[in-house]
DNA sequence: TATTGTTATACTCTATAACTATA
DNA sequence: TATAGTTATAGAGTATAACAATA
């Protein structure tokens, strides 16, 4: 129930930012995957909106690079959005293999109401926080990604 | 594929330092759930050792509360671990319908090494970070956890 | 009657492997 | 030969509903 060896007081600090950090992360999620819920999204299935809206349309193999997922996964993703009406299938002008998805009219309307919801949660989070403040949570924040990106470029050359 | 309205510039800062932590949950996640595969865990089966690990056996009521999922899916992740011989079931001591829920010596080994695992972590993505910064850090972060619960109760009261 | 955990069923995300059509 | 996308299959996580045993 306690650790064998005794934290430093800065250990506890850390573990407790960790912590916090965690929570954040789940708070955030949840609040997204809510307004997701209610447009009858799935995360997955807005990432693909997302992705179309700001990049316009792309193959499914973009698409598969793009979320760092299967061509098959894709596959059922489009399949969904395109049976409720949110992207199309189009033949690609030049390759007869290759498929390009593009957003309908409501598509568009999708992704446009993600982004606003996106910023409205931006305001929101960090509405208690000043310019400065804000400023040196940026700055924290980017040297930890810093960090942990090193990390993952040492461990992740299995990809 | 640009707002029509005009963002000021602190929406875009606000607008970055999201898209900033997004990143950073990603980050953390993967890197959680890189040390998870080589123990040959899920994430979800992890949480339950986690919990188990923390607040002692339990029943999968309790257990199903501490997850915030139904039953039956604690039934599925409790049979997965008892398969690979990290927890046991146990009749409960007076209520002969419920179940206890409790690590074996495996099952401790694993929830000690994640907790030496959190540690570590939590020392390594913090490293950059001075004592006075990380102060700062989790005061910013305190903050926007005190207002994202407060959102929260207002809108989950469906639960 | 209410609660605990199960079986039955279903949906979503994800992956690998084999295959077709095209490059 | 290599690439784009599909079908086939499978596993994990999640959910609801119906049910048995017990409280």
């Amino acid at each position: 129930m306690k650790s064998l060896h005794n934290p430093s007081p800065s250990d506890l600090a850390r573990g407790g930012a960790l912590e916090r950090l965690f929570e954040l992360a789940v708070l955030l999620a949840d609040s997204m995957d809510q307004g997701l819920v209610e447009r009858g999204l799935t995360r997955a299935r807005a990432e693909v909106l997302w992705r179309l809206g700001r990049l316009g349309p792309m193959t499914q193999r973009a698409l598969s690079e793009e979320l760092r997922c299967t061509p098959r996964n894709v596959t059922g993703l489009v399949d969904a959005l395109e049976r409720i009406g949110l992207v199309e299938r189009r033949p690609h002008p030049t390759d007869r293999r290759a498929t390009l998805v593009i957003l309908t009219d409501n598509g568009v309307a999708a992704s446009r109401g993600m982004q606003a919801e996106y910023e409205h949660a931006a305001r929101d989070v960090f509405a208690d926080l000043g310019a400065d403040e804000l400023e040196e949570f940026v700055a924290a924040i980017d040297r930890i990604l810093g960090r942990l990106r090193g990390v993952a470029s040492m461990t992740d050359r299995a990809s």
